[in-house]
DNA sequence: TTGTGTTTTATTGCCTCC
DNA sequence: GGAGGCAATAAAACACAA
């Protein structure tokens, strides 16, 4: 499926782009670090095993950083989301989720984008 | 307060690339 | 074969009218 997503690959690129300067994150750990516990508190199940599905809002803070890394870049290398995963006090997982459902999200912006103007301009094309 | 619709996070399954 | 991508979907959290 990669056929029509990997149209996109000029994002790609910025694989290239220095960890730093993509995730530009400043020094928020201690935010991080408060919304770390947050994460971690309450999951204590035990059930690391069973899908626990413990659904945790992520903090303004982390969606701000998040959202900025986004703009710049769309896609982050391992290292890059590793990083980021760190500063932000979050798993890897996480972040590569959060990313995952962002394209999403940005895709069907798009596309709705797109149907609107059409729908103005007329109808089909 | 609650029933319902929307948004956000997480999982699963399949595909491609190295 | 493993890692990471997307699409589809589930489920929790949230928003809001009645």
């Amino acid at each position: 499926m990669d056929n029509g997503s990997q149209q996109e690959s000029s994002d790609l690129h910025v694989h290239h782009l220095p960890i730093v300067s993509v995730i530009g994150v400043e020094d928020h750990t201690e935010e991080a670090d408060d919304a770390a516990v947050d994460y971690h508190d309450d999951g204590s199940e035990g059930q690391d095993e069973v899908s626990n599905k413990r659904m945790k809002r992520h903090t303004d803070d982390q969606i701000k950083h998040l959202e900025s890394v986004f703009e710049r870049c769309t896609y982050l290398g391992g290292n890059q989301r590793v990083e980021l995963a760190k500063k932000l006090g979050m798993e890897e997982r996480q972040v590569k989720f959060w990313f995952q459902n962002r394209r999403t999200r940005k895709k069907v912006a798009t596309w709705v984008d797109k149907r609107q103007l059409s729908v103005r301009n007329g109808g089909s094309p």
